[in-house]
DNA sequence: GCCAACGTTGGC
DNA sequence: GCCAACGTTGGC
């Protein structure tokens, strides 16, 4: 069992869009990058735990906790030429990016960018680390239980 | 909208 | 294989 931290844009795919999707799941679509591509093809695994972070949004953090539901499969995207994510060099016999699906375990409370970096508990997680831009980040188990444990409000 | 940081591309 | 140029990310 591992855990992960992901980012999407909320103009995008919000914590609410989620909410509202059929089985609350989501297929993690539009990475293109090749570290956070391998995360999610060669490490994940069902049942993994997954904290939902809104980035490059006026209010930046953690707004949900979700699961890795499905193992990696070649995005849909790749493929299409009217998706901003279309990657001509693809082929559907040798894809070149993958995604996972994640599904809702539930909604949170904000959980602020700014908060996290106020806990000392959690100075060494990847996404707070300056520089940072992978939008995949493995977590600690350690960072996960404090986040889930001790930042999540009931 | 700015811009620092980082990743990718492609000529050589 | 180097590295300059370019594109993207994402907080502010």
């Amino acid at each position: 069992m591992r855990y992960w931290l992901m980012k999407s844009e909320p103009s995008d795919v919000s914590i609410d869009d989620l909410a509202n999707l059929p089985n609350q799941s989501v297929a993690w679509y539009g990475v293109r990058n090749y570290q956070a591509r391998n995360f999610m093809r060669d490490q994940m695994h069902i049942g993994d735990g997954v904290l939902f972070y809104h980035s490059n949004c006026k209010e930046p953090g953690i707004t949900g906790i979700a699961r890795v539901s499905s193992s990696a499969y070649p995005d849909a995207k790749q493929f299409d030429k009217n998706s901003k994510y279309f990657d001509p060099k693809a082929t559907q016999e040798t894809p070149r990016w993958f995604n996972v699906d994640v599904q809702l375990v539930k909604k949170t409370n904000l959980i602020s960018l700014a908060e996290l970096r106020n806990h000392p508990e959690l100075e060494h997680m990847r996404t707070l680390q300056r520089g940072n831009r992978l939008s995949i980040t493995p977590l600690d188990p350690a960072e996960w239980k404090f986040i889930t444990g001790q930042l999540v409000r009931n």
